[in-house]
DNA sequence: TGAACTGTACTGGTGTTAGCGTACAGTAGG
DNA sequence: CCTACTGTACGCTAACACCAGTACAGTTCA
């Protein structure tokens, strides 16, 4: 398990470390019930505070993805499959929802909006081709 | 012309403004030439710090939604619905494709983030079905 | 020219968030 | 029991955004 997080992102390094947390289970790196590294030995690997382990740790079992144990260890949920993903979604549905209705506000037609993102999803090297402003 | 804030609505003032400037504009309350209210006159009749009315007219120029001349006004630009436009498109693509490459990383697959698109342009109601956490 | 209007630059206070370290609390095994 | 491991709670700092006030600078017109 070998997890690398950039401080230069702009990202949180919290976040970063979900993401490739979720990957891990995703690929089956880690599987349910697995255990995961302990948030000190983490936090030496990847040289981050113990304390940003834990809250990548405790914002994944808010997912659902993750079960802790205070004093045993944290371990991949057993249902980490199933029902994570509709929690996912629901992040996803959220985070969507808030893209749209800024763009609406923006004065972009629902058409327009839609163009956009199947530019992105469809013909990804096209959509991005300039650097930033 | 009117326009009223509300502190407490958790958006920042200065893009409540902007938002009802940009729709003043859009309704046709306000008129390619038209000279904005001056930024204390305004900053009174809002309630606010006139920076942050003066911060707002800034944003929209940049946009191009406005025209600032200093020491002589604030007026709406000759193409406001042209010359942003092409700014806008770039932000906005810049930030569809941010959220569609999260997306992504969550394993998500471009259907069905398209859906999700979808979903929530042509049945915004449906989408939206909780409160937040 | 100077007074009265326009917008701008700068500085400081406040609130939020990310990240860190210290101190605390639960668990397991000798 | 006590030690060595787990995660947790709390307080601190730095960075950032929002917003306000003060001082400055450009424009217009009598």
């Amino acid at each position: 398990m070998l997890f690398r997080l950039n401080p230069q992102a702009g990202q949180p390094l919290y976040l970063q470390l979900m993401q490739q947390i979720r990957h891990a289970v995703d690929t089956g790196v880690l599987r349910q019930g697995d255990q995961l590294p302990g948030i000190r030995t983490l936090s030496e690997e990847i040289v981050v505070s113990h304390t940003t382990v834990a809250k990548a740790y405790a914002e994944l079992e808010h997912e659902g993805l993750l079960e802790i144990r205070h004093g045993s260890g944290a371990f991949v949920a057993a249902r980490s499959g199933g029902k994570s993903r509709s929690e996912k979604l629901r992040s996803a549905q959220e985070r969507v929802h808030a893209l749209v209705e800024t763009l609406r506000q923006e004065r972009f037609t629902a058409e327009e909006i839609s163009r956009l993102f199947e530019a992105e999803l469809f013909y990804p090297a096209q959509a991005r081709s300039r650097g930033d402003e």
